[in-house]
RNA sequence: GUGGCCAUAGUGAAAUGGUUAUCACGCAGGUUUGUGGUACCUGCAGUACGGGUUCGAUCCCCGUUGGCCACCCCA
């Protein structure tokens, strides 16, 4: 018996197709115009999640709301106006942005063909489509630099982990049409705020990468020191001298450290404006108490990228899992390379999954629900409709009451009450409704009270300290 | 993308190649539809999916799906 109980809505979807036809001969009769795939849905399917994607439940919601609320407030302080771009955009823009050979592009990103063969992708990250409106709406004509912010969903195809998903959330600072290294300083502040102020301890680390210019004379100098160490590093560290030099210096082969440590810096091959610009920066830095950590082996993933490149990563090393909650850096060719003209800029992207990790690992506190003040309790129908209006007055009270008028006994009203620990109960029985009265009972002491109906709102003010009169 | 570990009610755990898969929390209801916190009773809910081995699989094997870990990389 116990095994039919799940199988009547089952049967019902099912159901049409059963008997429809023979079906041997169905398919090839149907028009086949834009001959779809079949999705196959096995009859006793448990659905999933997709891979890589997940609920926000909402137990973690007041969490997500803190973190909003940060970055809103955050934005509004550093003067950033609001900018949404769509989730879906046209698969060159991240190929031209984020370059092509970069493992974004090639190996993570969700590209596909809509209906109109036209190829698009879910946007793996949002600078380059802030960029496309930049340039889309003309915005070099508005007073120079254009600061934006964004809040949103990204999505890249990885094997995951915890705090690596498919699709996983960031909000974005950038500020566009300014070369000054101040720019860097308040972009790099507001991320080393965004944390600490949310009170997840974190460090800063930095470095500079210089322009293209700059980095051909390094990479020739670093290839050429690794290569007098052939024979001391590891395998993979050879492939990337060949595909993308700088790599190497992500290596964490042991074999591979001394040479790293001995290996030559990219501050020693930047140009002198470069130079110049990356010690102003630090000096800002250093201006505003923003703790950093120079790390001349941080290069970064995306090939936009130019002079100052930063990461925010976790104190706690506890695991080596997924210490960079954050990443960012100046991008001063990326608005010409997308056809504009050389307009220099600078963003950060907090990620805000690993953000809610340290969060809750920490079990630091956000604001969370408002507490009901007053539970209204009913018994019978007829005083339903009585403790209905006078939940409805009470709102109007501005006083937050909490309710279930969907039960019947009072006992799981009054558990439910106490389980919320609400500080108050007003009781209506047959007996309150026939003499117009209403039980205030406090739930801490159980003592109770029976007032007017209609002076119910305001005595309960009173007790809760709310007087209108005393203020 | 590569390699490894894992999958039992909503959650956290336990157990077994053979009757009805156990426990706690949770949720619902009850201990004379008028009183919560403690107590007692009842109920709800599970072996991810598909295949194989077997007389018999939740347990052994394979595949799928998903999670986790390391790598790659990144947020």
């Amino acid at each position: 018996m116990p095994q039919s109980k799940k199988k009547p809505m089952l049967k019902k979807a099912a159901a049409p197709a059963k008997k429809v036809a023979p079906k041997k001969s169905a398919a090839p009769a149907s028009k086949a115009a834009p001959k779809k795939e079949e999705v196959k849905i096995p009859a006793k399917k448990q659905f999933q999640l997709v891979r890589g994607m997940k609920d926000v439940l909402p137990r973690d919601q007041w969490y997500w709301k803190a973190m909003y609320d940060k970055s809103q407030q955050l934005a509004i302080d550093y003067g950033f106006d609001r900018i949404e771009t769509p989730v879906l955009e046209e698969a060159a823009l991240f190929m031209r942005s984020v370059g092509k050979q970069s493992d974004i592009v090639e190996k993570e990103m969700y590209v596909f063909e809509d209906r109109d063969q036209e190829k698009v992708a879910l946007r793996p990250e949002a600078t380059a489509s802030v960029v496309r409106a930049y340039l889309q709406h003309g915005m070099w004509n508005q007073p120079q630099p254009v600061k934006l912010w964004y809040w949103g969903p990204m999505f890249r195809h990885e094997r995951p982990q915890s705090g690596r998903q498919r699709q996983f959330t960031q909000v974005g600072f950038e500020i566009i049409g300014d070369a000054s290294p101040v720019i860097d300083a308040q972009i790099i502040q507001m991320a080393y705020l965004f944390y600490t102020e949310l009170k997840i301890p974190v460090n800063v680390q930095i470095n500079s990468i210089g322009m293209p210019e700059d980095r051909t004379r390094y990479k020739m100098e670093l290839v050429q020191f690794y290569r007098s160490h052939r024979g001391e590093i590891c395998e993979t560290c050879k492939v990337r001298l060949m595909k993308n030099p700088m790599r190497v210096l992500d290596c964490k082969e042991p074999q591979c450290q001394p040479i790293k440590t001995a290996a030559p810096q990219i501050v020693d091959y930047l140009s002198n404006e470069s130079r110049d610009h990356f010690m102003k920066v630090l000096e800002y830095l250093d201006e505003l108490n923003v703790p950093y950590f120079l790390d001349h082996t941080l290069v970064r993933g995306l090939d936009y990228y130019t002079k100052t490149v930063f990461e925010i990563v976790t104190t706690d090393g506890e695991q080596g899992s997924q210490t960079a909650l954050c990443g960012g850096g100046r991008y001063d060719l990326l608005v010409e390379e997308m056809g504009g003209k050389p307009v220099p800029a600078c963003g950060t992207a907090p990620g805000l999954e690993r953000a809610l990790i340290q969060l809750r690992e920490r079990q630091i506190d956000v604001p969370g629900a408002p507490a009901p003040q007053v539970y209204v309790a009913q018994l019978g129908d007829l005083s339903r409709r009585k403790a209905m209006l006078l939940f409805t007055r009470l709102r109007a009270e501005g006083i937050l009451a909490d309710q279930d008028f969907c039960k019947n006994s009072l006992k799981s009203q009054l558990e439910s009450a106490n389980g919320k620990k609400i500080p108050f109960a007003m009781v209506i029985g047959q007996k309150e409704v026939q003499e117009g009265t209403v039980i205030i009972r406090d739930m801490d002491s159980g003592v109770q009270e029976t007032v007017d109906f209609n002076k119910a709102p305001q005595i309960l003010k009173r007790k809760l300290g709310l007087d209108s009169a005393a203020v």
